[in-house]
DNA sequence: TACACGTGGAT
DNA sequence: TATCCAAGTGT
């Protein structure tokens, strides 16, 4: 039987009954699409289910303020695929009259779809045959073939698809794709898969070569940079805050934090106080500064390890403008933020003030 | 083109 | 202060 034959037979037994399995609507196979990039289907769930329900057209979506898709996204990361959703669903209302674009070579000119979801919107939605190839494809290819040519590089990625593309049923686009995929997620997963029960095991050539632990080769690693974070939240008297958006270039673009002072390594209360925040900003003024968290809070992300250390000021007097501490989840914020918040809410520090 | 971009789970 | 990875894309 032809290789695309074992993989469907395979996925129609053993697939998962997905929400977005039920539907060739393309607004939300896009919206699954976008949330599962480097998104475990566990954790993109709910935020699937969050934003049909929130934006539940296409026009919803362009209609409502980046903040607000921010705010659903919030928890998620790679949070420029939220900007660009937002921009996307604006651009399909004003320039597609708000039909959604129905050919691979239309749909990747939506900002946020690449080769990968253009070809996977296509298939699914349109039977369009455009092979996709994600994390899953590459894997499954590597092994089956037994292809040493490394997966993230140029050569490979033109390989690959290449390959995926002779590969594809094209009178069958839609399940094809669906049925690579899963099957590289559940059968031909990256460790330790039980080759003993895949029905491709008498033809995988990596099985054969013994090489099935060594596929797909990946390039290089990324090196990782560590920074030192502190972050100052005020308290006023009536129980306000200030809350700063992020610009510019850089991690969690757009989203809202306390003051940050950045640090070469970890500092101490001495260290803070003179820094200028505290004359510039609070201009003089007696504060009660008070270190949050004794050891640092080491949040990591894809390139980098951040070292937080959360301080607390307590000041005097009313906060005319700034937000109070029961609206900050109207504000998109990193989850590092978000965990403080929730922290502190919870700690004596913020109990004498109720 | 190499690198930046989040978060959480598995090992 | 491990390490990898998960339905990739933008610059």
């Amino acid at each position: 039987m032809k290789f695309s034959n074992i993989l469907t037979q395979w996925y129609l037994l053993h697939k998962r009954d997905l929400p977005w399995r039920n539907t060739t609507n393309p607004y939300f196979i896009w919206l699954s699409e976008i949330i599962l990039q480097q998104t475990r289907v566990d954790q993109g769930m709910a935020y699937y289910f969050k934003f049909i329900e929130t934006f539940p057209t296409v026009q919803d979506l362009a209609n409502s303020s980046e903040e607000e898709v921010l705010n659903l996204w919030q928890g998620l990361g790679y949070y420029s695929r939220a900007r660009n959703l937002h921009f996307s669903a604006k651009y399909i209302v004003d320039e597609c009259k708000g039909e959604f674009p129905n050919t691979y070579s239309e749909i990747i000119k939506l900002k946020g779809v690449g080769d990968y979801t253009a070809s996977a919107i296509a298939s699914i939605c349109f039977n369009e045959s455009t092979a996709v190839v994600d994390g899953n494809v590459y894997r499954v290819l590597a092994r089956y073939f037994a292809i040493e040519t490394p997966i993230n590089s140029t050569k490979g990625i033109k390989e690959f698809k290449l390959l995926a593309q002779e590969l594809i049923d094209s009178k069958n686009a839609a399940m094809h794709n669906q049925a690579i995929m899963e099957f590289g997620a559940r059968m031909c997963k990256p460790q330790n898969p039980d080759c003993s029960i895949c029905p491709l095991n008498e033809s995988c050539v990596s099985l054969q070569k013994k090489k099935v632990k060594l596929l797909p080769i990946k390039e290089k690693k990324i090196k990782i940079k560590k920074r030192h974070l502190n972050y100052v939240a005020l308290i006023s008297s009536d129980k306000k805050t200030i809350l700063k958006k992020r610009v510019g270039k850089g991690i969690w673009q757009n989203l809202y934090e306390f003051k940050l002072i950045e640090s070469e390594s970890k500092i101490e209360k001495a260290d803070l106080l003179s820094d200028l925040f505290f004359t510039d900003v609070l201009n003089g003024k007696q504060i009660e500064l008070t270190k949050f968290n004794n050891d640092e809070i080491v949040h990591k992300l894809s390139h980098q390890h951040l070292f937080c250390t959360f301080w607390v000021v307590e000041l005097d007097g009313e906060m005319s403008n700034g937000v109070h501490w029961n609206s900050i989840d109207d504000y998109p914020v990193p989850i590092l933020i978000h965990n403080f918040v929730e922290e502190l809410k919870r700690s004596t520090i913020f109990s004498i003030f109720e």
